[in-house]
DNA sequence: TCAAAAGTGTTTGTTCTACACCCATGC
DNA sequence: GCATGGGTGTAGAACAAACACTTTTGA
């Protein structure tokens, strides 16, 4: 090797080796975050898309509206904080959840430094113990019409919905707020109010009937009609196979 | 009001206080979580997407590759923190980026509890400055030809690559690979690449044609043939115009 | 003059949209 | 017997996919 070509070798790889030790040091001594997870819990009422909020009893900014939260323990997979918050404020164990994105902004909480992962839930309304809606002074809010909210909570609805609606065009995840046996127009009332458009019913049915794994069963729904409408199922199995959906 | 749910009423209001007395304490106590940021630096090379790693200079790990990645410091916005490690690692600023999601498995990285939440950058490889490359040993991978990486790097690439080819498709983000002057058979180049698919060039460029923001320039480029290519660029305010794009 | 890349239209099939009437039933 | 919601098909427009030849020019 050329004398200067070994010169500029050694002063590079002591460069090198520097930035590594700092960053190394960097590594042990860096600061920690309080990180938390808030849940976006969606459910569907007859023609409305909802979400559940619950009313903070605690100062500050007691009594205003806020998500469902809790903070990830030091030993939990994020995920599972997720559903553990879930579970503890809903009851309700296996649901549909995908995380959203995360919020970071160094004063989005201004009491304490928080950055907030946020998952979004479907869930069938009549599941959600009732009970727990006394207990944790929750209610459910047309997306149409929150209330005033704490932090950024607002604008993590808002992203949740814009996630939901392109999403829900490409996979079949509306089903999950919806009861295992459906009809028809209860389905396109469901997307109707997840996509906040109305759709025509003769396109929708004609699109619903090239996919196989929607199952017409010999039972009819006359709650909503005299006449009464078909129930119809989701057949997981039948959509595996293919796994081509779009509406 | 009647005695029994006045009983009720009291009951109820005790235990939603003591729920959120809880709650507060869990507030104050939480524990922390070291939290970072790992960037996939997207590149384009004449016919390939490229992403930029770095080589892991200390022990654990020693050797591997890995995303250039840092801590989010207990005062910066996340985002700002995502832009300081691409900026510090490559000397760039103003780059486009955004979030790509929040890997959080609690054994992700097996020395440390670290949270991390990913971001994608798409820069133009010759604005990075070649020096940086030696002094962090930095190298620039196909994507379709990665080393093996440290802990669920792989992951975060090929989740931002999806995400990539979802955008590309709808948001005139591709642009950012390239120089401000482009051909259309490069601009073609840069979809195959990305999508990882051949496009037909015929009904690519009648795509674009109706694109009123794509605007030809009296310019040729003529390093790629003889005949040379007539350059284009993208015209921000027309875009803004409709806002209208899918490739 | 020829090799190499740039540039250009038409046809066909598929998907999307708009639109209006009959059916079954309980009251 | 009538009011209510459930159910069905077709025609035209827009869009996507397949496909082959001519142009330019430097070597």
């Amino acid at each position: 090797m050329h004398y200067t070509h070994l010169v500029f070798y050694i002063f590079e790889r002591i460069h090198f080796e520097v930035f590594w030790i700092i960053m190394n040091r960097t590594y042990k001594q860096i600061q920690q975050i309080t990180l938390a997870v808030d849940c976006i819990i969606f459910g569907f009422d007859t023609n409305k898309l909802e979400v559940l909020l619950v009313h903070r009893g605690f100062e500050p900014e007691k009594d205003r509206w806020s998500l469902m939260g809790g903070f990830v323990g030091n030993n939990e997979d994020l995920d599972k904080a997720a559903n553990r918050v879930l579970c503890d404020l809903s009851g309700l164990e296996n649901v549909y959840m995908e995380q959203v994105r995360t919020f970071g902004k160094a004063n989005r909480d201004p009491y304490e430094r928080v950055v907030s992962t946020t998952y979004s839930a479907l869930i069938l309304k009549k599941d959600y113990r009732a009970e727990l809606i006394s207990e944790y002074r929750a209610e459910w809010f047309s997306i149409n019409n929150l209330p005033d909210l704490i932090f950024d909570h607002k604008d993590m609805i808002v992203s949740a919905i814009q996630r939901l609606r392109r999403r829900v065009r490409t996979v079949p995840i509306g089903f999950n707020l919806l009861p295992e046996k459906f009809t028809l127009p209860q389905l396109q009332k469901l997307y109707e109010g997840i996509l906040g458009e109305q759709i025509d019913k003769r396109n929708f049915r004609k699109k619903l009937r090239t996919m196989d794994f929607l199952i017409r069963l010999d039972e009819k729904d006359k709650s909503q009609s005299k006449k009464g409408a078909f129930l119809y199922r989701f057949d997981e199995k039948e959509y595996n196979k293919a796994k081509s959906f779009n509406i």
